[in-house]
DNA sequence: CGAAAATTTGTTGTATACATTTTGTCATTA
DNA sequence: TAATGACAAAATGTATACAACAAATTTTCG
């Protein structure tokens, strides 16, 4: 794959920001991570700018750029637009989903008890990618995209840290699948739309003790 | 006002994409822009790249960048997306949107047949503006302003040329202003859907004569 | 000693030079 | 004539040099 230098430096700068090696604030020196990375500095600068359209960074003028903060406000704005489109998806793009992949998402569901958090962490992630990449349409997808990778920040701030959310997470997520499997996709968005709402009030709980 | 060159050629640039000076398909030339703004080729880059984000132009690895395209599926993901949105905007956020500035619109609208269809077209816009900014969600409003651009191309295609649409417009515009004026925001967003299903039709009539 | 001014240092913004790739031209040949 | 390949021209991708600005530091003066 012939990939250019701009890319390169994106793809690992925002690895580091969704993984939380950058954390939130941090100011990214252009000449620093030149230097790092073996890249001048204009792909550096390229691909600062597009991480800035994901929101992953805040360009400030003349001063730099710096990591975006995960604050209250982002989470809840966070949630409202999954709230609002993964539903959405399910309800107009329903039939477009891969059914052998979602039992395959589904027999590691089953198995939450087992399996181990971090397995049931990717599991969850490839349910929702997996949703999302059925829709076609690419102004929803770019919008669902960028939620997403913000979402995998929030994620790191939670944790995970009570087993009983993943429990029923689980069960809420094979509540969808199942939906999914017998094509009722009504049902399937509105068992969504409970499970985004209990992930809400989790993450509300875990963060803010809300 | 102390912008950078990127903001002025980046406005210069999308000015004459969203004009129609430059039609779908063009080719920008970086030099040929560079020379002709009087600003180094960096900036003319940086703005390209932004416009690239906002789906206003592609571009093509080491062959250029060019003016992105409106065709079927380009116009069903827009209204799609608007059809999603600028509803759910009323329902969870009509409160906040600015009455006096409705009663202003609402007045060149209810004159549609006098003001003409430029001060009209713009009136248009203004609502649907109007409604869009008084979203305080940061992810959903950029998702929406994307669209919305690129929903200024569209209708310069169609270029209003039913003066009856304009008309039946006209009064669909009346129906969500009244709406959100007695604030039946439910009322309000179900008059908007009603309003953008009967812009598709006209749309979908208009170009692809379906 | 403290505050304001001047200077230095470091960072981003912009211009330009160089490298790489693509594309168009034109001669060559089957 | 049509296809092919070498070559030239032009475009983008990348590196680097310079300019403008902001912040930190030092100096100067009350």
């Amino acid at each position: 794959m012939a990939t250019s230098l701009k890319d390169k430096a994106y793809t690992i700068i925002k690895e580091r920001i969704l993984s939380g090696f950058y954390e939130p604030n941090t100011m990214l020196n252009e000449v620093a991570l030149s230097d790092e990375l073996g890249i001048s500095r204009t792909p550096i600068r390229e691909a600062l700018n597009d991480l800035e359209h994901e929101m992953l960074v805040n360009v400030l003028p003349k001063k730099g750029t710096q990591v975006s903060e995960i604050n209250f406000d982002v989470v809840r704005d966070i949630f409202q637009v999954r709230m609002l489109i993964e539903p959405y998806i399910l309800r107009q793009f329903g039939p477009l989903i891969d059914k052998l992949q979602l039992l395959r998402i589904k027999s590691i569901q089953e198995n939450a008890e087992i399996t181990g958090i971090e397995a049931q962490f990717e599991s969850d992630n490839d349910l929702h990618q997996l949703i999302i990449s059925s829709n076609p349409n690419r102004y929803l997808d770019e919008s669902i995209r960028k939620v997403y990778d913000q979402n995998q920040r929030i994620r790191l701030m939670t944790g995970q840290k009570s087993t009983k959310r993943l429990i029923d997470s689980a069960s809420e997520h094979i509540a969808v699948i199942d939906a999914i499997l017998v094509e009722d996709y009504i049902k399937a968005a509105e068992a969504m739309e409970q499970h985004l709402a209990n992930s809400w009030k989790a993450t509300l709980d875990v963060l803010y003790h809300v």
